[in-house]
RNA sequence: GCGCCCGUAGCUCAGCCGGACAGAGCGUCUGCCUCCGGAGCAGAAGGUCAGAGGUUCGAAUCCUCUCGGGCGUACCA
């Protein structure tokens, strides 16, 4: 059924293409590469689809486009169109001609939609092929914040759409739990569990090694990212992590292991005990936002496989490593870059580069068809690097697509709030899904596009009224189940048969051609990887649905015609339903 | 300095592969509740598409330059 929607969908250009080529080929000077575009006029009064093949070939036949568009129309009537899917053509405008389709296209397609349900907008073009997308990827250094959410949702929402299109798609998300910064959120929690060791107040308080360590104890002043002095102990680090979550972490072990955290020399026992709880932390934020990723993938896994040294040996053997001030350096600038790009550091350890690259190599090992990287815009100098490991080691870089997206800027009360993770000045992720809800913030992710700077006005969002876009898509959603319900509650009677041709009011044919581009729609997007488009689309959908639902009534009409509107009611519903699930958001029947 | 992203209505933003009069939401103004959910509908006002050149039958869209904002430009991740 699937494919016979697909022939449906895209038919009427096909058609049409074939059509003209034929009329073409008759015509003299037309270059042998031409094609026909046709494309939906801006206004739906021009017609379904139209065509500028005229104003194309203006120059090449030497001829005015309007001239040469009557020709064309000419030729087309004299081969004759069907006419059980060309209702009107006509030329207009400079030199367009346009196209008008028959009511009984439309129809079909609106059948197509009924028929189908649950997997309409579903197409083949990723059938039989993987997909990896990588988002997320945040270090277990701290809670996930509002820049990281952008990042996971568009990262799901790209993935969802290649699922619509029929790629395998797996979700991962790749880590790092070594590293400086994971020994430096160690030392800072250290640093608390020193501190809170020597709170007088604590049960322990009296022990002598407590007392001890209480006259040891010693603080010094660090600097918030509010700009506010903070006395922390001294064995806390300088660029230590300040927030509140370390001294979370540290109360817990502080109740665990009490005074023998004292004994503790290393910062073992206090990294893991990080790990630990902010990883399972992430994973609760994700699971919130209805995003499980498929896989997680440590970067230390690369060092103890030797896929790290193997890369590193792998691009020397293709010549373009050498040694210099006792470092070695990847040649990038015989791929373009205007500098060197250091492998592996004098201190003999590898910079994040060339596990980057051992990573990207491994995805294309595992064979998939399409890799995606959901980056932040500060990842905007690297990922260049990646793709030129890979073309040394001679992959296929064309496979990997990179998606950068700029920065999010919360905006609260009209003031701007900087995050950042260090310095505890953050809004996490965690407390704006608790604010606004996991749909608002997931539509509000995905409202814009990527490539822009996202302003998060965190008082619309909280607002659950008609300013919020969101609510207007699921109340529409809603609306139609309620008059489901309300038709059963009133024991109004449906025909056993649909007739769609009792659709003719302006309101229910516009209705008709707005969901009926839904397939494609999901398509395009998908393959430009911009899934802010589907949001104004399905408003589109709601807006047009809700003209119906003002303009045509359903319950009371006589039998016929109210069970054809029932239909596309609930054709509607399908594209409203099957949109929001693409988003990752609720279609509710109540709210 | 160099690289990437952005500049469209008062505000936040859409605008497909270059097409016909530049769109939406919010805000403002005017109407509309005997009616399947008013979280709504109908309508109005509001534009030098940052600016200047260029390509084209045609430019918000492509090219060059200028101005303005953001992010990068590490032997940090």
């Amino acid at each position: 059924m699937a494919l016979a929607v697909e022939r449906v969908c895209c038919c009427m250009k096909a058609y049409l293409k074939q059509v003209l080529i034929g009329a073409l080929s008759g015509i003299e000077h037309v270059p042998d590469d031409f094609e026909p575009e046709l494309m939906p006029p801006a206004n739906p009064e021009h017609g379904d689809l139209a065509t500028n093949c005229a104003l194309k070939l203006a120059r090449h036949l030497r001829r005015s486009p309007h001239q040469i568009a009557e020709d064309l129309v000419q030729r087309l009537a004299s081969a004759g169109l069907d006419k059980d899917r060309i209702a009107v053509y006509e030329v207009a405008g400079p030199g367009f001609i346009n196209f008008r389709f028959s009511s009984r296209y439309w129809y079909l397609e609106l059948q197509a939609c009924l028929d189908e349900h649950a997997n309409y907008g579903r197409t083949q073009e990723g059938t039989g092929k993987r997909a990896l997308v990588e988002f997320v990827s945040a270090n277990p250094t701290g809670p996930l914040t509002v820049g990281h959410g952008r990042n996971a949702v568009l990262g799901d929402t790209i993935a969802n759409l290649l699922e619509w299109t029929g790629y395998d798609v797996t979700r991962e998300y790749y880590f790092n739990d070594a590293g400086r910064q994971m020994r430096v959120l160690g030392v800072s929690v250290r640093g608390r569990c020193d501190e809170l060791l020597a709170d007088a107040s604590q049960p322990f308080a009296r022990e002598p090694k407590a007392v001890a360590h209480r006259q040891r104890y010693a603080t010094k002043k660090l600097v918030s990212g509010r700009g506010q002095p903070v006395a922390v102990s001294t064995t806390f680090p300088d660029d230590g992590y300040l927030g509140s979550y370390i001294t979370d972490i540290a109360q817990a072990l502080v109740n665990e292991r009490r005074l023998s955290l004292l004994e503790e020399t290393g910062t073992e026992v206090f990294t893991a005990a990080a790990k630990l709880v902010i990883f399972t932390d992430i994973k609760a934020t994700l699971q919130r936002l209805g995003i499980r990723m498929d896989t997680y993938f440590n970067e230390h896994s690369l060092y103890e496989s030797g896929a790290v040294a193997e890369t590193l040996e792998a691009l020397r053997a293709a010549g373009f490593v050498y040694e210099k001030d006792q470092a070695q350096w990847l040649k990038t600038t015989d791929l373009g870059k205007e500098k060197d790009t250091v492998l592996v550091k004098r201190s003999g350890e590898p910079t994040y580069r060339l596990p980057d690259i051992a990573y990207h190599r491994n995805k294309c090992v595992r064979g998939y068809d399409v890799i995606i990287d959901i980056f932040g815009a500060d990842h905007i100098a690297t990922y260049p690097d990646v793709l030129r490991g890979l073309r040394i080691l001679g992959y296929d870089d064309s496979r990997v697509e990179v998606i950068i997206y700029q920065f999010v800027t919360l905006v609260c009360g009209g003031e701007e709030v900087k995050m950042s993770t260090r310095k505890a000045n953050f809004v996490t992720l965690d407390e704006l899904i608790e604010d606004v809800g996991p749909d608002v913030t997931r539509y509000f992710f995905l409202m814009r596009s990527a490539q822009r700077h996202l302003e998060f006005d965190l008082d619309l969002a909280r607002e659950a009224s008609d300013k919020n876009p969101v609510f207007y898509l699921q109340y529409a959603h809603a609306r139609i189940c309620s008059i489901l319900r309300k038709a059963k509650e009133t024991g109004f009677v449906f025909d056993r048969d649909i007739d769609l041709t009792q659709l003719t009011h302006t309101a229910e044919l516009a209705l008709i051609k707005e969901i009926v581009q839904f397939p494609q729609v999901v398509a395009r997007i998908a393959l430009a990887r911009e899934p802010h488009r589907l949001t104004s689309y399905l408003r589109g959908v709601a807006e047009a649905f809700t003209r119906f639902y003002h303009a045509c009534r359903i319950i009371g009409e006589p039998s016929l015609l109210a069970t054809a509107r029932m239909a596309l009611a609930q054709a509607t519903r399908v594209v409203l339903r099957n949109g929001l699930s693409i988003l990752g958001l609720a279609a509710p029947t109540h709210m």
